[in-house]
DNA sequence: AACATGCGCAACCGCCTGCTT
DNA sequence: CAAGCAGGCGGTTGCGCATGT
């Protein structure tokens, strides 16, 4: 059907607004009306504009609660993962950079993030290091961002499964609400969830969805360091680790969501175990390990797993083995390896490994450190607002 | 000094979705 | 149920300015 141009009405003004342009609006909308009705704005502010063009110039330039001026690198950063993740979905992207608006993002990013991405050598759409073009140097240096763009296959697993979960959700009458009616909610997609305004309030399902994202964001924001000791035993964690701040609960089992912790390194382990521990929690579910890079020399790889169950409880431990196989020869071989867990809400984990390379047979350990997923509203709002409050960085999960 | 080129960014355009009638 | 309206979104344009020749 569309809608025909605003604009097209004789005598409205188009271009650059004028600052008597601004004072009025900007009068009009502080002062007397607000914005209920942006087609009738203009006539009744005076201003021979459309509605349209109204409300972009208020919400790209006069609102008060935008900032404006240089990117700061954390911003820089934040928007190159966020890109990474969410394409260019760019309201979805601002909602995470506080007083940036979609149109400034979408232009910072069009005028210089691109251009930075292409000089590094990524492929700003792929975010994956281009091809035949890279010294082993070069790609090191990329390597990260290679490793976060991975994450983007998570990232869409994760959305087809929420899409999945919207669809048996809308069948049920959790979902009735005005906005979600139930052909609407079954293709519910994740960016309109992301896109809403932190200002106005979520449907707690949606809600729910969204603190999932912004855990997998802020998985995906850690680095993984991987060591080697003298004794030839490699060290894998997550940095930047603290304290946690807040106690989660789970309080349903609604939601089917996987977290992927990955290991990068060299020559990692061949037999390993994996223990998993959790609290408060019914997991159930198949974890795997998978190479995500080809092997040096192509060998085919042998990997089991095992289903792991657990029951629920305040504290749970939950043992469970992974043997992860393979018959070509280690040495030279640098590969990176996932291991997933899916729970009935959204888990991250952090892991610690030692693996013990030194002989022909090498065997070594995976030990889950602790794991965080997707708890109840408050506890996610405080995590929400402590990302907002741009203190990422000091943030830790409960079981950390 | 004059012109060409490049860049940044505000603003526009067309499409889409959801709501109302 | 269809049509129209309102607002949101992402892609694109084009103006103004800075820099280079």
């Amino acid at each position: 059907m569309g809608r025909s141009p605003c604009c097209e009405k004789l005598g409205l003004r188009k271009g650059t607004w004028t600052p008597e342009e601004d004072q009025k609006l900007l009068s009009y909308i502080e002062q007397q009306h607000g914005h209920s009705s942006w087609r009738a704005l203009p006539a009744k502010a005076g201003l021979e504009r459309c509605g349209k063009s109204c409300r972009l110039r208020w919400t790209n330039y006069l609102r008060p609660d935008i900032k404006r001026g240089k990117f700061s690198s954390q911003e820089d950063q934040t928007i190159i993962q966020l890109h990474a993740l969410l394409g260019n979905r760019w309201s979805a992207i601002a909602t995470h950079l506080p007083k940036r608006t979609d149109n400034e993002i979408k232009n910072y990013w069009n005028t210089h993030l691109k251009k930075r991405l292409t000089k590094m050598g990524i492929d700003p759409s792929t975010h994956r290091p281009k091809t035949n073009a890279l010294g082993s140097a070069h790609q090191k240096d990329t390597a990260n961002l290679s490793h976060m763009a991975q994450w983007e296959s998570a990232r869409l697993e994760a959305e087809s499964r929420l899409v999945r979960e919207s669809k048996l959700l809308s069948l049920s009458t959790a979902f009735n609400h005005s906005h979600l009616s139930p052909p609407a909610s079954a293709q519910l997609p994740l960016a309109k969830a992301l896109a809403s305004p932190l200002v106005t309030p979520l449907e707690p399902m949606v809600q729910k969805h969204y603190f999932h994202c912004l855990d997998i964001l802020k998985a995906w924001q850690r680095t993984w360091t991987t060591t080697k000791n003298a004794n030839g035993f490699f060290s894998t964690a997550i940095g930047s680790l603290q304290s946690p701040t807040s106690t989660l609960h789970f309080s349903d089992n609604t939601f089917a969501m996987s977290s992927a912790a990955r290991l990068t390194g060299e020559n990692l382990p061949f037999n390993s175990t994996i223990n998993c521990e959790a609290r408060d929690m019914k997991a159930t579910g198949t974890s795997t390990w998978q190479y995500l890079d080809t092997p040096k020399n192509n060998d085919p790889l042998a990997v089991t797993g095992e289903k792991m169950e657990s029951t629920t409880g305040n504290m749970m431990q939950l043992n469970h083995d992974v043997n992860v196989q393979c018959d070509f020869d280690p040495v030279g071989g640098a590969y990176t390896m996932e291991f997933s867990l899916r729970s009935p809400g959204f888990m991250e984990g952090f892991a610690d490994a030692d693996i013990d390379d030194s002989n022909n047979n090498p065997t070594g350990s995976y030990q889950s450190l602790g794991y965080r997923w997707g708890g109840d509203l408050e506890d996610n709002q405080k995590y929400w607002n402590n990302i907002v409050n741009e203190e990422i960085s000091a943030l830790g999960s409960p079981f950390f």
